[in-house]
DNA sequence: CCTCCACAGGAAGCGCAGGAGT
DNA sequence: ACTCCTGCGCTTCCTGTGGAGG
């Protein structure tokens, strides 16, 4: 038995012929689908070419839309105008989540060496201003995920006022966000300056996921390696879930690992299948392991109780079981004083519960006849020994 | 019909951490 | 370095609600 070299390894023997064209980081050289709301943006953006402000555009859509891909595309294609006064600065706001961290990233971007931290905002705002000024730059900024910018009505209001304080050059924004409660929370100034334009990303519908996802089978897979029908389920799977189609393209790259380990050479249904159970239980496992502690335990009740045959205080609904609200909260409760913790109070547990039911671990339904009082039964949503297991393992092994 | 049950969920306020202003 | 301010996680208190039970 000889070691394999490197190039043996890296030469995919199986039926890929790059993943990275599968990742959701890959932006494919032409956009499908989205001409329409890449010429939209692109007429918010065009004033910069005559000399004045682009217009300020909010944009909104559900994740796996190409929101962020047709901004980023559309900056990419000003750029290439080649104009001198024209900036473009696009980030995305879970990295920079302050309107400190903004501008300062801001800054940095025209002065790569400039002071990590230590100014006060004032002064990084008129470092900013000053650098708009001297040079007369239009400048666009893109903030992606808008909606986790904790001060964002301070750093709209900033942005915007800053136009009137400027003599020379201007500042517009492009604001990207997938929380559709997001506008309703913003003070109503900044949403009117933020929302000069808008523009809303429709879901793919299963017929244009199925086409992104051939287009990107092209170059990633050996040819005839995808059976059609294994194409026609990732789309339907993808567009019944919101017509994300970075899930369609997991759910695709993931059957592909799987028809790989299984020494298929096509990728046919079962594969897919298979990797929508495989990529649901991931999500719902990373989404566990990040909750905070007490949800986990709530949650961890929930399963016990799910677990035990003997528990006979349920409701079942053709198949599916219902716990009450109180007896789930007890469960809790006894869980923390054994693990050594003190239990929330009820009212905040209600809370938890609201967080949980939202992440889709679990659901709620009002009680209504049969059951005297007015409560809630909550039922898990994935089996209760996976949802136990990964709490246990990191609720208990961590201390 | 009234009362009780078993909660739901709003309002106010508290203690703390961290950031901004001075 | 200091105070002041603000947001966050949470508790306390309270009123509301829909059905069961007498």
């Amino acid at each position: 038995m000889v070691a394999p070299s490197f190039g043996d390894i890296l030469d995919e023997k199986g039926i890929f012929l790059d993943k990275r064209v599968l990742s959701p980081h890959y932006t494919p050289d032409q956009l499908l689908y989205r001409d329409g709301e890449i010429t939209s943006i692109m007429k918010a953006v065009a004033p910069v070419l005559k000399g004045s402000r682009a217009k300020n555009l909010f944009i909104y859509g559900k994740t796996g839309t190409g929101k962020s891909a047709s901004v980023r595309q559309v900056l990419q294609k000003l750029e290439a105008e080649g104009v001198q006064e024209i900036a473009v600065i696009y980030l995305n706001c879970k990295v920079y989540d302050s309107r400190y961290k903004v501008l300062q990233k801001c800054i940095t971007q025209f002065n790569p060496d400039f002071a990590k931290t230590g100014y006060s905002f004032a002064l990084l705002y008129e470092k900013l201003l000053d650098w708009v000024e001297e040079k007369n730059i239009r400048l666009i900024l893109a903030l992606d995920e808008i909606d986790t910018v904790k001060d964002l009505d301070n750093l709209v209001y900033t942005l915007t006022r800053a136009n009137d304080d400027l003599g020379k050059g201007c500042v517009s924004l492009i604001g990207i966000s997938n929380k559709i409660n997001f506008k309703q929370r913003l003070d109503p100034r900044s949403k009117s300056s933020l929302c000069e334009e808008e523009l809303i990303f429709q879901p793919y519908n299963a017929q244009q996921l199925k086409g992104i996802l051939e287009q990107r089978v092209k170059k990633g897979f050996k040819p005839n390696s995808v059976g059609e029908s294994a194409l026609n389920l990732s789309s339907a799977i993808a567009a019944s879930d919101n017509g994300d189609a970075r899930y369609a393209l997991l759910l695709l790259l993931r059957a592909g690992e799987i028809a790989d380990s299984q020494k298929d050479q096509v990728v046919l249904d079962k594969h897919v299948t298979l990797a929508q159970k495989i990529a649901d239980e991931d999500k719902a496992y990373e989404v566990i392991s990040t909750l905070p502690a007490q949800q986990q335990i709530l949650l961890y009740g929930l399963a016990t109780l799910a677990q035990d045959v003997s528990y006979k205080r349920l409701v079942e609904d053709n198949g599916e079981k219902l716990y009450f609200s109180g007896e789930v909260y007890e469960q809790y409760s006894r869980l923390c004083k054994k693990t050594g913790r003190e239990p929330r109070t009820s009212r905040w547990y209600r809370e938890y519960l609201g967080e949980l039911e939202m992440l889709g671990l679990i659901s709620m339904v009002e009680s209504g006849k049969g059951i005297r009082g007015h409560t809630t039964l909550i039922k898990l949503e994935y089996a209760p020994e996976k949802v136990k297991k990964a709490i246990e393992k990191i609720l208990f092994t961590e201390n």
